[in-house]
DNA sequence: AACGGTCTTAACACATCGTAACATCCGCCC
DNA sequence: GGGCGGATGTTACGATGTGTTAAGACCGTT
């Protein structure tokens, strides 16, 4: 079965694919603290299959695999699956890491990469996934004074009810299903908007201000939708 | 036969129109949680014969297939039955939406789609077709304090009988009959109106104002005919 | 013919959104 | 240090969609 949000450690499994045996067999070792099943692919169709086979609950691509643009994979596992996906490759620029966030990557790992980076980021993936997964379910939450209701469409700051257009709302529930997670101004606008062009960059800005008016204790100070320079806005968990 | 209201989860079959083969065996895996059996096909061709060879109580259309548009699939198949249809689909416009909407679809998936958001719209519109063919045979339904009586033409709020004009009734009806359904002006214009020409839009606009004030609890928040910004109207399910 | 009820149509009110314009912040280069 | 340019934040206005009200048209009944 593809998906079940919240599963216990026992069950969750990971997925690595790397060509490279040597690194491949690090990873592995590295990721069974975590994770104790850890399965292995080597290319991009073996990744596909595997997916499609039983989805796993977090994915760790290798960019630069033998039989395809690593960021294809990233693409077309998009394609079928919202499981968090870390890359790993070598050097990437501000303008890089916006292009892979985009393509829909969770986060990056830059070559050579300490386990215990590794593990960490893996373990907060898991969180923040397990996070969006309550939230969907639960459809409550509640960060720094905000309370958020998914299902009832409602949002409260410091008890006070705040009313939201559909565009506020649907914004706000973006981020809120990728909580703590960067989300580039292409990808809310894919979210939010369902046009094909138009100036993102500048709905996007707009329409957070509205948010942040509506949500922010201080307007001037965002504290919960905050906003990473040169890549985009992020909702900060507790 | 066209009609099989409420089945048990056991004798249900879905049917998945997808060529992709990856796509559709993740689909279909997916699928299989909320309903054991399940039919695939790979085109419109193969579609139109599995639905006449016994009809499944939801079809999952993939639009974009090899031999034929999905849309016109989607015509084909509402010509000869009423099963619930969800399409599946790359990101569309408002109009692509209403436009689908119009044509026959029940609800839209675009891709690239979580398995739990899947499960929950199949499952949602399940229910909401038993509901509908419980309506139909009993004729008689509560939602929120008010009571519809479709065969005895009767609505009581808060026990209270309300009298409806014919054009308010038969619009309370067409909703009714697809409760928790998006209809659009236009769906509601031929469901309620004999007419071929005519500014729709307004009279559909004025009457409902006319129907919200009759059943509503309070027709300035209306809980129970809520209008989807930029799509049309919808009676909502507890 | 008068009346009451219903529908149509027009007119206005209001919310939301897109867009442009301007303001502010920050790092970079001279 | 000062100026420049890009990125981000803010505000305002017009266009569009939706909600509401009221006046006249239409129709059947008495």
């Amino acid at each position: 079965m593809p998906f079940s949000p919240v599963r216990d450690p026992e069950t969750q499994s990971l997925l690595v694919v790397e060509d490279d045996d040597a690194l491949r067999a690090v990873l592995v070792e590295a990721l069974k603290v975590v994770c104790p099943t850890v399965r292995e692919e080597t290319s991009v169709a073996g990744a596909l299959r595997a997916c499609a086979e039983r989805e796993p609950d977090l994915v760790l691509l290798d960019l630069g695999l033998p039989d395809g643009d690593g960021s294809e994979l990233l693409v077309r596992l998009r394609a079928v699956t919202t499981v968090p996906l870390i890359v790993l490759s070598g050097r990437e620029g501000e303008e890089e890491k916006v292009a892979l966030l985009d393509a829909g990557a969770d986060d990056f790992l830059t070559k050579p990469c300490g386990a215990a980076e590794l593990q960490a980021r893996v373990r907060g993936q898991l969180r923040r996934s397990a996070f969006s997964a309550s939230a969907r379910s639960a459809s409550h939450m509640t960060i720094d004074g905000i309370d958020i209701d998914l299902a009832a469409q409602r949002v409260t700051r410091e008890g006070v009810p705040q009313r939201l257009t559909p565009t506020e709302w649907a914004l706000l529930r973006a981020l809120a299903l990728h909580a703590d997670r960067t989300l580039t101004p292409k990808q809310l606008w894919d979210l939010v908007w369902d046009r094909e062009f138009g100036d993102f960059a500048v709905h996007v800005r707009v329409h957070i201000t509205h948010l942040r008016r509506k949500i922010e204790p201080n307007p001037a100070i965002p504290r919960l939708i905050v906003t990473e320079t040169g890549v985009g806005y992020r909702l900060v968990l507790p």
